[in-house]
DNA sequence: CCTTATACGGAACATTGTTCCGTTTATCAA
DNA sequence: TTGATAAACGGAACAATGTTCCGTATAAGG
């Protein structure tokens, strides 16, 4: 966002030197890393176990998460950005139904990686006090307008409310965990659902 | 329930000893105590803090519950039969109306005992699997009866869903912590929405 | 009163979040 | 290219907390 390169800075302060590039590149590698401890073992994963997984000291991991919470947080919004950023992408790749059918099974799988989050979610630790703003902020548009593509499209019903959705396929994933099969179907189904009553009225003109 | 005492066993075995007297006096007094840490410093309380506080080595206290959450468990129920048992002699000591609204503030009480319990709840720890089904089996009866007597007595509607009524409340005594007059006066509307529309078709002859 | 199964106390251990600090290194300017 | 330096790193050390172990104390029963 601000690069401020080595030119005179605009105020006074000295020029601050550029972020340094391994640093940079901890904090990708650390993110991932803890993405996919957190899949493997919950969010209640130690941290010890991801600065290993990142090749890296603890120390490090401290330097840039100074809250284990710090760094749940983190993984939590990269991954809503990731699903949200899906919702573009699908769209333009593919016709409406299936785009939203798709990202459903997107969501369902980051879903599935978030074990043990609710709890942290409940623990009234107020370092999580964002994170449902956010999923919520993110998520909703996202959804709305694949569910509006295919609306207008007349594949799917449209009084359907995209957070009543997200909601409902978050508890699916949540009744069965470790039956990912089960989800896939029952989340297929509500999708189906969708489909029910669907009307052309606003059929695109072309 | 089941005293064994000395005489000789109906079947085979060496007749079981007694259970000794402090064994059974120091159950109480750590269920007591758990009772007030977790009060005042919700279920995260540290197990040392209650052994403390219940004057006994944390030796006893394993040997009374062999897992932190076996004494998170037994507390919890112990409050659920508490609140069940409340109802009865609220039900014979006062007029429905009343008993029914003072029992409401036992149960928003005991709620806020229960810091951090949801948490715990949704931990995926399979000891508190079975909390909810107790919590709904006791505390759903307990509370219908209070509902049908003061519905009866035309005091009160006889639409509402005790259990409804029960997480309302609940939800209500997590919203503002710390806040317990808030709570109050919310639980109070409550039960004065239950007042309105009530009709007295049913009403009792005497 | 003696024996003994039972219970007790608390030190010790294991795990995990967090801090500290000596060492390494990327950046920048000369 | 090279040297100075701020930034970042690694991991030992600390603190808090759940759990185990075992020597000691004691209530129950004869």
């Amino acid at each position: 966002m601000s690069e401020t390169p080595p030119g005179k800075g605009a105020s006074a302060a000295r020029a601050p030197r550029r972020v340094r590039a391994d640093a940079q590149r901890n904090l990708k590698t650390l993110i991932k890393a803890a993405l996919d401890v957190f899949a493997a073992s919950g969010v209640d994963a130690p941290v010890r176990e991801i600065a290993e997984k990142a090749g890296v000291g603890v120390g490090t991991l401290y330097r840039h998460f100074p809250q284990r919470s710090d760094l749940i947080v983190a993984v939590f919004r990269s991954g809503v950005d990731c699903c949200a950023d899906a919702a573009e992408t699908l769209a333009e790749e593919h016709p409406p139904l299936e785009a939203l059918s798709r990202w459903m099974q997107h969501y369902v799988d980051f879903i599935a990686t978030k074990r043990g989050l609710a709890a942290a979610l409940y623990s009234g630790n107020p370092a999580y006090d964002n994170l449902p703003a956010y999923f919520e902020q993110r998520l909703v548009p996202a959804l709305k307008s694949l569910l509006d593509k295919a609306g207008a499209a007349g594949e799917v019903r449209r009084d359907v409310d995209p957070f009543d959705l997200l909601r409902a396929v978050a508890q699916l994933s949540n009744s069965a965990p470790g039956d990912s099969e089960h989800t896939r179907r029952m989340v297929a189904l509500l999708i189906d659902g969708l489909r029910y009553g669907a009307t052309s009225d606003h059929k695109p003109r072309q």
